[in-house]
DNA sequence: GAATCGATGGTCT
DNA sequence: GACCATCGATTCT
């Protein structure tokens, strides 16, 4: 059963943490492509000098704007799209971005956003899509909640003193990372 | 293993 | 015309 509206209408950073360990669904061809979601970043307001929100209102990032629940992706360097899931109430500029999922079934390498998009087939196509309902859902977290490490996220050095905040969340114990977590050193290297 | 680099296109100034 | 919330291949040590 697809999370519902009010899970995506709470501070992103929540959703953020709260994504871990959850399933994200596509439902495409009358077939499922799914992936447990091991790495999540969050996007948080018009502040945020690493959100495309940053700079305001405009025709790509107006799903940002929007009501929460709803999908918004987006093209990088003409080749990769990205997916994110939108935050917080309509008018204020949030979104999680899915880094990483750890792939099931016949699904092909999830770990970094432009694989899980090409892996699950989405694209531009699911830009604005309602989150709700099929064909583009998350099934919430079933088990034990994961431990989950924090860190600065990825590609945003341009972003000044919000670069550094840690905003990026992942399963500490998932090996389908897209940049893998380096531990303090702690005695010899094993293996 | 690490570092570098080209691909490729929508969006915004 | 510049800029990317990236990836994969290639070229080094």
């Amino acid at each position: 059963m697809p999370l519902a509206r009010a899970f995506y209408d709470r501070p992103t950073l929540e959703v953020a943490r709260d994504l871990i360990g959850c399933r994200l669904v596509h439902e495409i061809d009358g077939a499922r492509r799914t992936g447990r979601i091991v790495e999540t970043e969050a996007y948080d307001g018009p502040k945020d000098a690493a959100s495309h929100a940053h700079r305001g209102l405009t025709r790509r990032n107006a799903p940002m704007f929007g009501p929460p629940g709803h999908a918004y992706v987006y093209l990088i360097y003409g080749i990769h799209h990205c997916l994110n899931l939108v935050t917080m109430e309509q008018g204020y500029p949030a979104a999680v971005l899915v880094r990483a999922l750890e792939p099931e079934g016949a699904v092909g390498p999830c770990h970094g956003p432009g694989r899980l998009t090409r892996a699950l087939g989405i694209d531009l196509s699911h830009n604005g899509l309602d989150l709700t309902g099929p064909p583009l859902y998350v099934e919430p977290r079933r088990g034990p909640p994961p431990s989950i490490a924090t860190t600065p996220r990825i590609g945003v050095a341009y972003a000044g003193r919000w670069a550094s905040r840690p905003w990026r969340f992942v399963e500490r114990t998932s090996r389908h990372l897209s940049v893998p977590l380096v531990l303090p050193a702690r005695g010899p290297r094993r293996r």
